[in-house]
DNA sequence: CCTACGATTCACT
DNA sequence: GTGAATCGTAGGC
């Protein structure tokens, strides 16, 4: 898959292009992982941040697609999503979990745990391990010469999990499938159960 | 201005 | 399995 061709996924449906996010590579400096959860917000969708209401936090969900939006939430975690942006339809796709690949010295000492597992098993962790935090809000994830970029998968993933998403409160389309794990790398997925 | 709370994690029990 | 930590954002007054 081409960075190319995943910018016009993200630009035309959040939820084809976030299954087609499994199996690529997030990449800063030295450190590489690969992504095997994700999950999908869409502007319609009740537990989006650009539901109904456009504020200063979201205004990138409305910027091309293939862009960082990073947010702050517990008043203790970073969240890294790509913006899937169709006209007058923001979306996003947060990523939840990778595998660690290389660089795996500063995971560790950027988290200051030691077991590989459990390094990028959630969004939190995830932004952690790389340093993620506002600063990168805006900054283009399918541009190589980015700090922090993104490298399509060469294959698309071929079995993929498809759950309710995390974390959601009742009533904000809790039970939507929009939640997707690569079936064959779940030992790196934030949950087992999908 | 002031308050409530969240796309979570970790240390405990 | 439960609860605390912790702060930016949004929304109400």
């Amino acid at each position: 898959m081409t960075a190319d061709y995943l910018r016009e996924l993200l630009e035309q449906d959040v939820l084809e292009a976030a299954p087609a996010l499994l199996g690529a590579t997030l990449v800063r400096g030295e450190r590489r992982a690969r992504i095997v959860e994700v999950e999908a917000y869409r502007a319609d969708d009740p537990a989006c941040h650009a539901y109904k209401r456009r504020t200063p936090r979201v205004e990138v969900m409305y910027g091309p697609a293939g862009i960082a939006y990073v947010y702050f939430n517990y008043g203790v975690h970073w969240m890294l999503n790509i913006v899937a942006h169709a006209v007058d339809d923001p979306a996003a796709i947060l990523i939840r979990a990778a595998e660690p690949i290389a660089g795996i010295d500063q995971f560790r000492s950027s988290r200051s745990v030691q077991k590989l597992a459990g390094l990028l098993s959630g969004p939190g962790k995830l932004a952690q391990a790389f340093d993620i935090d506002g600063n990168l809000n805006g900054i283009d994830l399918l541009d190589p010469s980015s700090d922090l970029h993104l490298l399509p998968a060469l294959e698309p993933v071929t079995r993929v999990l498809k759950g309710s998403r995390i974390g959601i409160a009742k009533g904000k389309w809790e039970d939507v499938p929009w939640r997707f794990v690569d079936d064959s790398a779940l030992e790196w997925a934030s949950r087992k159960k999908v």
